[in-house]
DNA sequence: ACCGTAATGATAATACAATATCATTATTAA
DNA sequence: TTAATAATGATATTGTATTATCATTACGGT
């Protein structure tokens, strides 16, 4: 008798394992032109179609997560971090997690206004700039 | 004898009347597709190239200025204003501005970061939704 | 080791905002 | 009013990030 299971997928490949170690260790929100080029050192000739695809799958499981900065392409970094904000460097262009949030700011907003999230972006010179 | 003047351009027409107006009018940054609908109610068949067109020139005199959301197209708004953050409502998408700012941005950066500038954006429901 | 097939890599196709093209319209200086 | 030409409107084209296609590769259960 034929089996019924549901297809499979999530075969573990070199690729995937990369791509998952490049954004790990990277510490910081990645593009994914820049996970192309740190996850393939460890696999040549890896192809940007395959980061989108793993990217993709990696966010729809809940792995990574998607960071937008004004006037940004997407970045991706590993989910499960709390609550946190993004500084970038006015000269490398990289974006860092900054671990600490704003105070004050359920009363910036007029009355008739209900804040329920924010985001804030810090912007200027990193440590190595 | 020919004028030796520079190129003069700068007419002043109904399509850029309207555009400025409708930016102005709006009270909030408006997308170029926004401009379009606005502007458009006074100036039947003003198509987006000229919207376009004229944000771009109002842009590079200074008349306006870009504001730009996490994930989002550009917006554009009156020039002059100080600084100030915004609001996107989650229900109707709309933004707008907020006129405070948080005070203790400076010390939420590991050592070694040096913060020059900063972008907020407040999410949740506007006055209208 | 073998086989079924999911995943990959190279590249074509897509999506979409923004710009270029160009015949036509309309502003402005005379 | 007229003439010169800047600006417009309709649409084609571009630029670029992302996705689809498909022959080939390589996991992984047997």
């Amino acid at each position: 008798m034929h089996s019924i299971d549901a297809p499979k997928a999530e075969r573990a490949t070199r690729q995937r394992a990369a791509i998952r170690d490049a954004i790990e260790q990277a510490g910081r929100p990645l593009l994914a032109q820049e996970v192309l080029e740190l996850a393939g050192l460890h696999v040549p000739r890896l192809g940007i179609a395959t980061v989108y695809r793993n990217i993709k799958a990696m966010v729809e499981e809940g792995a990574i997560k998607q960071v937008l900065l004004p006037g940004e392409n997407p970045r991706f970094e590993l989910a499960g971090h709390a609550h946190h904000h993004h500084f970038q460097c006015y000269t490398c262009q990289k974006v860092f997690d900054i671990h600490s949030c704003p105070s004050d700011l359920l009363n910036l907003v007029p009355k008739g206004f209900k804040v329920e999230s924010h985001d804030l972006t810090l912007y200027g010179r990193c440590k190595d700039c």
